[in-house]
DNA sequence: AAGTTGACTTAAA
DNA sequence: ATTTAAGCCAACT
């Protein structure tokens, strides 16, 4: 099944997204690492554009390695407020408490 | 086909 | 804090 693997990709990312526990931020790099390749964090930051705020994933939750949140989404700060996210002065998730993270052997 | 863009990342100035 | 630079790669023009 050659294509591109654009579509496995996007499987892993929502599935991965859909596990992400309330008041929890992951980086577009981990999700797209999960996701089966290590340096495609663009493309997860390109799905999540096309999944957008009204799909049923909780696509607020990812953010930039920096903590950052979306830079054409304002909204998203508000969103992980209400999910128990706390932000720094600086505008950046409290990466320290939230930086959620999957298989915690 | 070739060039530009971007919800990225790290580092440096 | 902001900008630049370079690496990365699919989507867009």
């Amino acid at each position: 099944m050659r294509h591109t693997d654009t579509a496995p990709f996007i499987a892993a990312i929502t599935e991965i997204l859909a596990s992400i526990p309330p008041g929890y931020v992951v980086t577009y790099g981990d999700l797209a690492a999960w996701a089966g390749h290590p340096s495609h964090a663009r493309l997860a930051g390109h799905v999540l554009a096309g999944f957008g705020p009204a799909s049923p994933l909780p696509c607020h939750r990812v953010v930039n390695a920096k903590g950052r949140t979306a830079p054409h989404w304002h909204a998203q700060r508000t969103l992980l407020t209400a999910e128990g996210v706390t932000f720094r002065p600086d505008g950046c998730v409290d990466m320290n408490r939230h930086h959620w993270i999957p298989l915690p052997c």
